[in-house]
DNA sequence: GTACTCGCCTGGAGCGTGCTAGTAGAGCGC
DNA sequence: GCGCTCTACTAGCACGCTCCAGGCGAGTAC
């Protein structure tokens, strides 16, 4: 069997072998009507034994569309898994294909747009960009872009985030009747969500009269920022400053760090502490005892966001737009009343 | 400012803007030699101003080459993280561009695969394929690929591991010095590297004489399993079996999962039981006490991937390589003398 | 002077598709 | 016979770029 160096083969060497025209074989391919049923299954058969296989680039080069869907995500935050996983089906539903791009060590979101506009995807998805608003802004005006999970309110983009505020407020009612006033919350620094979080867990604490317990520990959206604010409590209580009942992390990653530490330390969940996370990443379910967080629903976003793209390239004057999920707490086995309740 | 509606500029707005023709554009943009450094500064600056962006689609169909690398990899994997991680900078210096294509569920790896083949990618990398042996060879014929993280002994693919006996070896060798007898081993199932990791595992037992403690737990590399495993572990210990002194897990993933299942059941690691994992994925660094695992370096794995791919770019025939990196032990708190010991 | 080289630049032929306009042939009504 | 429609198909340009074969002017060697 000869391999290498072969020419990959074109429509050309299809239309020759089948004894009609390229435009014909172009036909078959986009399933458009045109050809006979004999004649396209002969196509079909001669192009399968040949290994034919359409060039997207000369195909995006030719028709003006691409038909593309660029992804800006993150390779380390399972969240964004989560949402990939359900941007590739709603984006094949929708006849369109999709080119993901990282950003990473060395790869700043800047080289990663570029990247995907330079493959000339029709529309960008963002997922918890962390670039300014200004920025923002201007890819919009650039392209069409959708944020996900953070919203860019002056901007020229459409996004698809969940109701921060109500979720919060969903997880600090459980604690609260749980018995719970100690509550701490560990924030996400400039991470999608963060400040409305921020913004809803003080208001929660004041409206149960529990001002007074009001405590930010600043953290961002990483296994590590728990870990650290793990260490913060303990050294604390090391030095006579009683643990808190309970914590409210900035995410899912935030809060496994700091189970981890907690369970190094000897500190046992619930009992001595409860743990409420946020995103219902993958992450979650895998504790024994499993987290208690907020679920924000990974598949709907994706679905909002990939019809939000696609609808605007259709009608690119539409006002930005803007899905707000309603996230749902889901507990599970770290929450429970406090030690003394 | 008007925004949508837009044409994206081309070329030949440049060269008319600045006065030359289009193929001084194209020169200005290869970076070749052939244009005056003023002209040069002229062509960029135009093309700055009005916002052109070459079109890589039309780049690549021109060109016969794309200089495209296609990367499979699974979301899900922290460890495929940390190798696309190491990708991008090694293809960017040799002038390769690189798409990523996600395995999910719904869209298996032959999926994967035909949407990097159809854009055009000159090579694929296949990062941990789960494929079998005759379709990987198959897709070895019909162009470059690279497997990253298992061999695919006689297909015509080039493959980059680390010796996996050699790290299973010197885990080994740590617990047995630390005074293990009762050294457990949770495989990885099908996953990349599982079958050498267990046939060292039990050859590791035999020359230390620990036969009759020689025990296999069937698993996977996902967290799952890590926790199905402790779980089976701690019932057992409830049901008079003995917990064993020491586990060696299939992977990172799968020792977090045993990890937080011990945690939760009040086993203290590393004084009523050690873990060693392996990969060494960012993972491992998380836990307060560190994890100790074996570790690969993802980096330098990426970077024999990528200059794989690239080499027998040029040279197609070359016989297919193998690339076995010294994986080394690196010790950090999961792991100590046995509780007798 | 001629002959040559060298640096800077241009024209035009592709690359593999999509698509529009058009053709050949069959069928049908009159 | 003519004119019409309909199906099955084809010719050829366009897409935005690369790259090769030059051209032009200035410098250099003889």
């Amino acid at each position: 069997m000869e391999t290498s160096g072969k020419q990959r083969p074109t429509m050309a060497d299809v239309a020759e072998k089948a004894g009609v025209s390229r435009a014909l074989v172009s036909i078959v391919f986009r399933d458009q009507p045109g050809a006979s049923p004999q004649t396209r299954d002969r196509v079909l058969r001669v192009a399968d034994e040949i290994g034919y296989r359409p060039d997207s680039a000369a195909r995006l080069l030719a028709r003006g569309r691409s038909r593309t869907l660029g992804v800006m995500f993150t390779v380390r935050q399972p969240f964004h898994a989560d949402l990939v996983e359900g941007i590739y089906p709603e984006a094949e539903r929708l006849g369109y294909d999709v080119l993901l791009s990282a950003t990473a060590q060395g790869r700043g979101e800047a080289k990663a747009v570029e990247a995907l506009l330079g493959h000339r995807c029709e529309a960008v998805v963002l997922l918890g960009p962390g670039a300014q608003p200004a920025d923002i802004d201007a890819l919009g005006h650039r392209t069409v872009a959708v944020s996900v999970g953070r919203r860019v309110p002056h901007a020229r983009v459409d996004s698809v985030h969940t109701a921060e505020g109500k979720g919060v407020r969903q997880a600090m009612e459980h604690l609260v009747e749980l018995g719970h006033r100690g509550i701490v919350h560990i924030d996400g620094g400039r991470g999608p969500g963060s400040a409305e979080r921020r913004r809803a867990y003080r208001a929660a604490m004041r409206r149960h009269g529990l001002e007074p317990e009001l405590r930010v520990i600043p953290g961002e959206h990483t296994e590590q920022s728990g870990i650290d604010a793990g260490r913060l409590l303990l050294d604390e209580r090391d030095h006579g400053r009683p643990l808190p009942t309970a914590v409210l992390a900035g995410n899912d990653r935030c809060a496994m760090g700091l189970l981890m530490t907690l369970a190094q330390a000897g500190v046992e969940v619930p009992r001595d502490l409860s743990v409420v996370g946020y995103d219902d990443s993958h992450l979650s379910h895998l504790m024994p005892i499993g987290l208690t967080t907020v679920r924000q629903d990974a598949v709907l976003m994706a679905e909002y966001a990939v019809r939000f793209a696609v609808e605007r390239l259709e009608n690119p004057v539409a006002e930005p737009r803007e899905a707000v999920l309603d996230p749902k707490l889901t507990v599970r086995g770290t929450s429970g009343p406090p030690p003394g309740g």
